[in-house]
RNA sequence: GCCGGCGUGGUGAAAUUGGUAGACACGUCAGACUCAAAAUCUGAUGGAUGAAUAAUCCGUAUCGGUUCGAUUCCGAUCGCCGGUACCA
C-alpha cells in the first residue's frame, strides 16, 4: 500500500484487544479513584513528590500530539515513583480565560463560558483517554469564580503592597486584538498571538512592579535545575547591566540631563547627546528657532509603528533641539539632538554619544556631520568606521594609557568625587503591563472613588463576578466591554460609601497561570487560597514539564508572583519550580519543491520507498521536517491514533521517538513498530504457557539487566532507551519455549508505567486481584547484571584487529599474552618493535608498534 | 550581531570519568507459513573493493590539535533550530 506522506492511518490487523482493555481499566481507575492522593503525614518529607504539567489552554481544536508528550513523560515518572513508595501529587487543570473563546463569542454571540466549558469537556475526555494517573479531584479551571476569586485576592495583596500602579505611558497596542500587550507578548514588533504589528498608544494601564524583583529573579536562577537555555533567556530578558549614571548640565539653563552608560570611560569621546522623542525635557530643550523642525520630527516619529521604528535601523533620523550640554569631564559644549534611535523605555531615555566607538552613534554622527573623536587606540580610522573593540585610552586626559576596566573605575571615581555621576545598574526588564481591555478575564477588583482614590474591593466581597454583557465587542478606545455596563460600573466606595466607579479592565491570561500550581494543593478551600499546612506538605514543585514557549512569559511571571507571596509569608519557598524540563516539539514531515515551497501532504505520492512526487506536476519532492500545520495537512490528531492503535501505543511511541527534550518528527510507521511490540507482548502472555520453572541463566541475566536499565532510565527520564531494553527482553522471551512466571510478572511491572492498561490486564491474567499500579517496583540483583565473559578487543596502533571472548576480570598479564598469542595480532606486529602496551581490563589490549 | 542548543546509516535514534560506532525500532532484502496475499515468525542489512559469513580501506558536518586510542576533550570553519536586538 502507498503510504501517503506517511500520515495515512493503516488499520492494524489486531490480535491485541486494546480498545476493551483500555476502556476497562480507565473505568476501573475512575470508579476507584485509584490516583487520588492525600497529605499522609506518615510519609517522610523526602518521599513526597510534586510532579506538574503545564496545564493547557482548552482550544476549540482539541488536544494536539504535543500535549500527550509531556503528559506521558510525567505520568510514567509518577507511576514509577508511586511503585517505589512515593506519595505523588500529580494534578491537571485548564488555563481557561483567553482571547480565542472571546473572539468566537464576538463572531457567533455564544458566551465564552459555554465555548470554554465545552472545550474543557473535550480536553478532559481526550486527556482521560490516554490513561494518565491524575488526581482528578484536584482539577481547577482558571475561569471559574471559585478560582478567580483567589486570583483577585492575590492581585489585592500586590496592590496593597504597592506593587500595582496606574500608568499612562505609551504601551504596545494590538489593533487586531484591541488590547494593550505586555512587552513579553511582543515578538519582533508584532503581537505574539495574531502577528499584527503593534503600535504605541497612550492608554491608562495597570502595571505590576516586576522590576522591583529584577535582582532576585536574576540571582535565584542560579540554584534552579532548569535548562540552560531557559535560564539564559530569562537572564537576557531581565538584562541587567552595570554602568554609571552621569549628569550633563545644560548650557544656560538650570537643568541637567541624566544618562546611563556602560562606558563612562569613553566620556572624553562624547561629542553630542541624544534624547528620545518622548523624553520629558524635549519641550524645555527646544529653542524657538528649532521649534518647527522639532515639532515636524515628533509628528513623523509619532506616526511610525514600533516595527517601523526598529526595522528602519539602517537609516538614522533626528533633529537638533537647539540646546547644548556641557561635557562634565572637559567642559566642552556639545549639542543635544532628538532622535528615535534612543528609546524612552530604556535607561533614562537619554544618552551621551561616543561616535568613534559605537556603531549607532557613528552612523548618526556621519549623517548629521557631528565630530568623531577617537578615545580608544583603534586599529581603524574612526572617521571611516567605528572601532568597537577594546583599546588603550587616548585623548582622554587622566585616563590615557589605561585599559577599559581601570579607566572605567577611574572615571566613575572621578565623577563621584564631583557629584557628577555614580555607579548605576540598569535593567532591560520593564514593569508588567497587566490590564487588558477585553471581556473574558478576571475583573480587576478595584474601585475608583472621587474622595478616597483607588481602593480595593473588600476581600469578603470576592469574587468580583464577571458580569453578563450584551456585546463582547471591544470598544477599541481602550475601554473593555465592561465599561458599557452602567449598572456594574457604578457602585459605592467600600471605604466612604459614596458613589464610585469600578475598574473595567480585566487581567491578562497569564494571571491565572501564575499560581495554579498552588491551588492544586488545596482546590476546594473556601477560606484561603491554599492552607499553609498543605502548601508546606508539597511545595516546591519537584518536576515541572512543559513547552519552551513559556520560557520567559509564564515562568517569569509565576516566579514573580511566587516571590511576592513568599515575602508576604503566604508560601514557604522563594522559588516555585525546582526542576524544569522542556519537552521537544513534535514536528511532522513536509514535502518541498526545488524552489523551497511546501506542498500539502495530501497532494503528494510516494512512488517508491523514500521517493516523493507532487501528484499534479510529477515534480520530485524532498522530504523535510516542518511544524505541523493545517495548511500542510500534516497535523496528527490524537483521537484518531488512539482509535486505531490505542492509548498505550500512542504513549509508548511518543516516548520511544527519541529523548524527551529534543524535537522529533512524527512518523506513523514508527508508531506501528511500537504497536507491533505491544501486540507481540500480548501474544507472549496469551499464547504461551506460564510456567513455574526457574528461568534459564541467560534469561535471568537479561531480566536483571532489564530491571536495572528500565529503573535507571525511567528515573532519569530516558524513556526511549528504557523501552529499547524492554524490547530486548521480549525478543529474548520469544526464543524460549515457555514463559516463566517470575519473568512474566517482572515484565508486567516494568511495562506498567509506560503502557498501564496493557500491563494491568496482563497482571490480572496472571491471576492477581490487586492493582499492578499499586504493586512494588521490582529490584535487581547486581551480580546477575554482570556477564561472566566479555569480548576483549585486541588493537594494534589503536585499530581493532582481533577480539576474543574471555572470562570477566581477567588479569592484565593474561590479557596481554592472549593478545600476543592471537594469530591476527601476530601478523600485525610481526617484525616490528613494540613501543608500548596498554591493557584496559575487561575492555581492550592495545599494542603500539613501529 | 549577540545568547543558548544541535549536526552520527536510507529513516527515528543508541553509545560520554576518552576504549568494539550504529543498541532498539522503521524501511529494505531473503527464507518459513499460505493455493495466494496480508498478518506472523526467523535471518541479513553503515559505505567501498570482493564470490565471500575471508581480507583491506573509508566512515559520527568540515579542517586541524591533544592522545596508544576521539562521536566523546581543545581550536577554527560551515550549516540548522530556538531566543533576542538601535538596550547606550
Amino acid at each position: 500500500m502507498t503510504l501517503i506522506g506517511d500520515t495515512a492511518i493503516i488499520a492494524p490487523m489486531s490480535k491485541y484487544p486494546f480498545r476493551e482493555i483500555e476502556q476497562k481499566w480507565q473505568a476501573y481507575w475512575e470508579t476507584h479513584q485509584s490516583f487520588a492522593v492525600t497529605e499522609d503525614e506518615n510519609i517522610p518529607q523526602e518521599k513526597r513528590v510534586y510532579v506538574l504539567d503545564m496545564f493547557p489552554y482548552p482550544s476549540g481544536s482539541g488536544l494536539h500530539v504535543g500535549h500527550p508528550e509531556g503528559y506521558t513523560a510525567t505520568d510514567i515518572y509518577c507511576r514509577y515513583l508511586r511503585m517505589n513508595g512515593y506519595n505523588v501529587l500529580h494534578p491537571m487543570g485548564f488555563d481557561s480565560f483567553g482571547l480565542p473563546a472571546e473572539n468566537y463569542a464576538i463572531q457567533t454571540g455564544t458566551h465564552p463560558k459555554i465555548t470554554t466549558e465545552s472545550n474543557i469537556a473535550n480536553f478532559r475526555r481526550q486527556i482521560k483517554s490516554l490513561g494518565f494517573s491524575y488526581d482528578w479531584s484536584r482539577e481547577v479551571s482558571t475561569h471559574t469564580s471559585d478560582y478567580y476569586r483567589w486570583t483577585q485576592w492575590i492581585f489585592i495583596q500586590l496592590f496593597n503592597k504597592g506593587l500595582a500602579y496606574e500608568s499612562n505611558t505609551p504601551i504596545n497596542w494590538c489593533d487586531h486584538c484591541k488590547t494593550g500587550l505586555a512587552n513579553e507578548e511582543v515578538k519582533e514588533g508584532r503581537c505574539e498571538r495574531c502577528g499584527t504589528a503593534v503600535v504605541r498608544r497612550n492608554i491608562r494601564q495597570w502595571v505590576l512592579k516586576i522590576t522591583e524583583y529584577a535582582d532576585r529573579l536574576l540571582e535565584d536562577l542560579e540554584a534552579l535545575d532548569w535548562p540552560e537555555s531557559v535560564k539564559a533567556m530569562q537572564r537576557n530578558w531581565i538584562g541587567r547591566s552595570e554602568g554609571a549614571s552621569v549628569l550633563f548640565h545644560i548650557d544656560g539653563m538650570d537643568e541637567s540631563l541624566e544618562v546611563f552608560t556602560t562606558r563612562a570611560d569613553t566620556l572624553f569621546g562624547a561629542t553630542y547627546m541624544v534624547i528620545s522623542p518622548e523624553h520629558p525635557l524635549v519641550e524645555a530643550l527646544t529653542t524657538d528657532e528649532n521649534r518647527d523642525a522639532v515639532v515636524a520630527y515628533l509628528d513623523e516619529v509619532a506616526h511610525k509603528s514600533d516595527l517601523e521604528r526598529t526595522d528602519l535601523a539602517k537609516e538614522k533620523t533626528g533633529v537638533f533641539s537647539g540646546s547644548w550640554a556641557i561635557n562634565p569631564v572637559n567642559g566642552e559644549r556639545i549639542p543635544i539632538w532628538i532622535a528615535d534611535y534612543v528609546l524612552i523605555s530604556y535607561g533614562t531615555g537619554a544618552i551621551m554619544a561616543v561616535p568613534a566607538h559605537d556603531e549607532r552613534d557613528w552612523e548618526f554622527a556621519k549623517k548629521f556631520g557631528l565630530p568623531i573623536i577617537e578615545v580608544l587606540k583603534s586599529e581603524v580610522d574612526v572617521q571611516e568606521e567605528a572601532w568597537t573593540e577594546d583599546g588603550v585610552h587616548v585623548n582622554s586626559g587622566f585616563l590615557d594609557g589605561l585599559g577599559k576596566d581601570d579607566a572605567n573605575n577611574a572615571m566613575i571615581a572621578w565623577l563621584e568625587e564631583r557629584g557628577l555621576g555614580k555607579k548605576a545598574i540598569n535593567y532591560k526588564l520593564r514593569d508588567w503591563i497587566f490590564s487588558r481591555q477585553r471581556y473574558w478575564g478576571e475583573p480587576i477588583p478595584l474601585v475608583h472613588c472621587p474622595t478616597c482614590g483607588t481602593v480595593p474591593v473588600p476581600e469578603s466581597d470576592l469574587p468580583l463576578l464577571l458580569p453578563e454583557v450584551t456585546s463582547y465587542e471591544p470598544s477599541g478606545t481602550g475601554e473593555s466591554p465592561l465599561a458599557k455596563i452602567d449598572s456594574w460600573v457604578n457602585t459605592v466606595c467600600p471605604v466612604c460609601g459614596g458613589s464610585a466607579k469600578r475598574e473595567t479592565n480585566t487581567m491578562p491570561q497569564w494571571a491565572g497561570s501564575c499560581w495554579y500550581y498552588l491551588r492544586y494543593l488545596d482546590p476546594h478551600n473556601s477560606e484561603e487560597f491554599v492552607s499553609s499546612e498543605k502548601e508546606r506538605y508539597w511545595m516546591p514543585v519537584d518536576l515541572y514539564v512543559g513547552g519552551a514557549e513559556h520560557a520567559v512569559l509564564h515562568l517569569l511571571y509565576a516566579r514573580f508572583w511566587h516571590k511576592v507571596l513568599f515575602d508576604l509569608g503566604k508560601v514557604s519557598t522563594s522559588e516555585p519550580f525546582t526542576r524544569l524540563v522542556n519537552q521537544g516539539m513534535i514536528t511532522s514531515y513536509a514535502f518541498q519543491r526545488k524552489d523551497k515551497s511546501l506542498v500539502p501532504t495530501d497532494m503528494v505520492d510516494e512512488i517508491e520507498s523514500d521517493r516523493f512526487i507532487e501528484r499534479e506536476t510529477g515534480e520530485t519532492l524532498e522530504r523535510v521536517i516542518a511544524k505541523m500545520s493545517k495548511s500542510l495537512k500534516n497535523v496528527i490528531n490524537p483521537d484518531e491514533i488512539i482509535t486505531e492503535y490505542g492509548a498505550d501505543s500512542m504513549r509508548m511511541y511518543e516516548m520511544f521517538m527519541g529523548p524527551l527534550q529534543v524535537s522529533k518528527p512524527w512518523s506513523t510507521a514508527g508508531l506501528v513498530g511500537v504497536y507491533r511490540f505491544l501486540d507481540r507482548t500480548w501474544r507472549l502472555f496469551t499464547e504461551r504457557t506460564v510456567s513455574d520453572q526457574e528461568p534459564s541463566a541467560a534469561l535471568l541475566k537479561t531480566l536483571h539487566k532489564s530491571i536495572k536499565k528500565v529503573s535507571e532510565d525511567t528515573a532519569s527520564l530516558n524513556f526511549n532507551t528504557a523501552i529499547a531494553q524492554m524490547m530486548i527482553l521480549v525478543n529474548d522471551l520469544y526464543k524460549e519455549e515457555t514463559l516463566p512466571r517470575q519473568v512474566a510478572e517482572t515484565l508486567a511491572k516494568l511495562l506498567s508505567p509506560y503502557v498501564p492498561h496493557l500491563a494491568e490486564e496482563l497482571w490480572q491474567q496472571l491471576g492477581h486481584t490487586t492493582l499492578l499500579s499499586a504493586t512494588a517496583w521490582p529490584e535487581w540483583d547486581e551480580h546477575l547484571t554482570v556477564d561472566d565473559t566479555v569480548t576483549l578487543i585486541f588493537q594494534v596502533n589503536g585499530k581493532v584487529r582481533s577480539k576474543a571472548e574471555v572470562p570477566m576480570g581477567l588479569g592484565k598479564e593474561e590479557a596481554l599474552s592472549l593478545a600476543k598469542a592471537d594469530e591476527k595480532i601476530q601478523k600485525w606486529i610481526e617484525g616490528k618493535d613494540t613501543v608500548k602496551e596498554i591493557v584496559v581490563p575487561d575492555k581492550l589490549v592495545n599494542i603500539v608498534v613501529k
